[in-house]
RNA sequence: GCUCCCUUAGCUCAGCCGGAUAGAGCAACGGAUUUCUAAUCCGUAGGUCGCAGGUUCAAGUCCUGCAGGGAGCGCCA
């Protein structure tokens, strides 16, 4: 089953052949996409423009003589040239028509599995311990879960891992605070933030407090040397984490493969750095071992380089310090070695934030110095930032909590839902206010380019108007109310469909492209694709639905419509889901 | 000091491998509701794509330089 996109560009490239003429470079394959502008046609393409040079023609003019060539009539009108050499493609209603069916038909909704399945391992989320989840942990874990969907709905084998910061000096420190500063009562009430005020108050002396840092080291070595009473505590600490994470996750509707702590690998840290300096990967420098530059690369490209005073000196990684301690970068490079190893990961995904790209480019040296056969990519993304274009703070200037971020996002819905929906049950408001405050913030974050900061508005993301959860999920509502209106008296719904009002061609041709746009969102793992594509979708839809009454016409037309409200819906539903979103059936 | 990222309408943001007159939403203004849910739709207005060069038939998109903002930079994670 061929998207309108891979049909016209197979009738294009074959018209191209048919010129025969050598000075087409061998690897120019023509391309076909959707029409820029729905004035010009549905699809377009450039490529008169692109080989008038190669052939010395004027580019209208052999737009024309691919035109002559292209044998297209069973899919589009003519072709029309316009502009400076564009070709526009105006489809036949038929070729929606089928198109329509096959998707309707389809349980994949004209979405291809990828023809090279690959085992994939996603790292995202990863809280630490002895922390609650902040609105720090947001967007990896909401861009993770939904790169997880997709990778796995296009026919990956995906593994969903949790890399939890459950070691090193962080934990040696809250040991020290709970031996020293422990409040019971007030960690007898709320366990976690008990931790989080001891790690906190710790993490400031130990900068400045020769003794506690002293201290705090001995309790981080104590814990890695297997001391019982520091495993107890650690477990401890580790439950209540998590335990804090998982109702994050629940509520989040999201779940992992694996949940792999850095402790996992902590017994793989030492044969890892002799075998590094047995290869001569590593070596001693200053008491501590790092691996170099190897000078392979640039040295503009080369992140074991940096330029000082107009030289090139080195910035090595540190895989084991002057103390004898690992830190982040050895724990990483194990993490590497199991995942390709054992997991057998052909590629893996790190959905971490962009301050650590210098640290994920130094790993991956150090995986290319190390001949690793997998594919390494790090999925970053930029900050969320308050009104104030600042990080984004509570009112009292702390970070925000997770479960508290949620948890407004779900009251001010529910505010909203109060004004709007009086028609609900209590149990019904309930349900749809956890849907769309939910929602709300998956979309917020999901619709944006995952690379630039954002600004984090309440008021932006629960509105009712524009690229946002409230109105997708609006959308997919009224699809919904139209099949309620009909119950039982739901009608057959044939393939005989006359598309014929302007608002129905645009959205069946919406329609058809959904099948074209899922795959694009690996190409950059840049969900906000698939997020614009369901927002015109949905505005399209919603057009659509002012328009063209579907419920008070008969025959053909009704049958249209219906068909395409349902494939609406299905798309809607789909579309959103990939995004972790799952709508109501009422608003 | 060096490296990376960002800069598009008053505000918040889209803009994929370079392609036609740069698009949305908010805010402003004007309309549409005995409804298949107006949590919607239709319309008006709003731009030197940070600045300067370059490559190209074609640059918001690629290259170089500069400015502004952010982040990172040998023993934290």
């Amino acid at each position: 089953m061929l998207t309108i996109t891979q049909q016209l560009t197979e009738r294009l490239g074959k018209a191209i052949q048919k010129i025969q003429n050598s000075n087409i470079p061998e690897d120019y394959s023509a391309t076909v996409t959707a029409a820029t502008d729905t004035r010009f046609g549905d699809y377009q393409t450039n490529a008169a423009m692109a080989l008038a040079k190669n052939l010395s023609m004027p580019p209208r003019e052999l737009a024309a003589e691919i035109i002559k060539l292209l044998e297209v009539e069973d899919l589009c009108e003519t072709p029309e040239i316009a502009g400076p050499g564009f070709i526009n493609f105006r489809v036949k209603e038929n070729t929606i028509v089928s198109r329509i069916n096959e998707i309707r038909k389809c349980s994949r909704l004209g979405v291809e599995n990828t023809h090279s399945p690959k085992k994939i391992l996603i790292d995202f989320s990863s809280p630490n311990i002895a922390k609650p989840m902040h609105i720090g942990h947001i967007r990896s874990t909401i861009i993770g879960d939904c790169l997880v969907r997709v990778c796995r709905f296009l026919g990956h084998e995906v593994i969903a891992d949790n890399h939890i910061g459950d070691w090193g000096t962080p934990i040696g420190q809250v040991i020290y605070g709970w031996k020293n500063h422990l409040d019971q009562e007030a960690f007898n009430e709320d366990p976690i933030k008990e931790l989080l005020r001891l790690y906190q108050m710790i993490k400031e002396k130990f900068e400045s407090d020769q003794e506690v840092n002293k201290a705090c080291l001995e309790e981080t070595v104590k814990l890695q040397s297997g001391d019982k009473e520091s495993l107890e505590l650690w477990n401890q600490f580790k439950d209540i984490t998590m335990s804090g994470s998982q109702k994050i996750y629940d509520r989040l509707g999201i779940m992992f493969d694996t949940s792999l702590g850095e402790s996992f690998y902590d017994s793989r840290l030492g044969p890892l750095v002799e075998d590094l300096l047995c290869n001569k990967i590593a070596k001693e420098s200053d008491g501590a071992v790092c691996v170099f530059s190897n000078n392979e690369l640039e040295p503009k490209n080369d992140p074991l380089l940096v330029k000082r005073d107009g030289n090139w000196i080195p910035v090595p990684c540190i895989i084991r310090k002057k103390d004898g301690g690992f830190n982040y970068a050895t724990t990483d490079i194990a993490t590497i070695d199991y995942r390709v190893n054992e997991i057998e990961a052909e590629t893996i995904l790190y959905v971490v934030d962009d301050r650590q790209s210098l640290h994920f480019r130094q790993l991956f040296e150090v995986a290319r110095q190390r001949k690793i056969n997998a594919d390494l990519k790090h999925v970053s993304f930029g900050k969320i930032l308050g009104d104030d274009r600042k990080p984004f703070k509570t009112r009292e200037g702390s970070v925000p909590d997770l479960s508290t971020v949620l948890q407004e996002a779900v009251d001010r819905a529910r505010k909203v839902v109060e004004e709007k929906s009086n028609n609900l049950s209590e149990e019904e408001k309930e349900n749809v206010a956890e849907k769309i405050g939910i929602g709300a913030i998956k979309y917020a974050e999901l619709s944006q380019s995952r690379v630039s900061d954002y600004v984090f508005s309440w008021d932006k993301m629960l509105s009712l108007q524009g690229n946002t959860a409230p109105y997708m999920i609006n959308a997919f509502v009224r699809t919904r109310s139209i099949f309620r209106k009909l119950g039982n008296n739901l009608p057959e719904i044939s393939e005989e469909l006359s598309i014929s009002a302007d608002a129905e061609r645009a959205i069946a041709i919406k329609l058809c492209q959904y099948g074209e746009i899922v795959p694009e969102i690996l190409t950059d793992h840049r969900p906000n694709i698939l997020a614009t594509y369901l927002y015109e979708l949905a505005q399209a839809f919603h057009s659509f639905y002012e328009q063209c009454p579907v419920l008070s016409t008969e025959g053909i037309t009704k049958n249209t419509r219906l068909a395409l409200c349902q494939t609406t819906s299905a798309v809607l539903q789909h579309g959103l889901g990939l995004l972790g979103i799952f709508p109501p059936e009422k608003m």
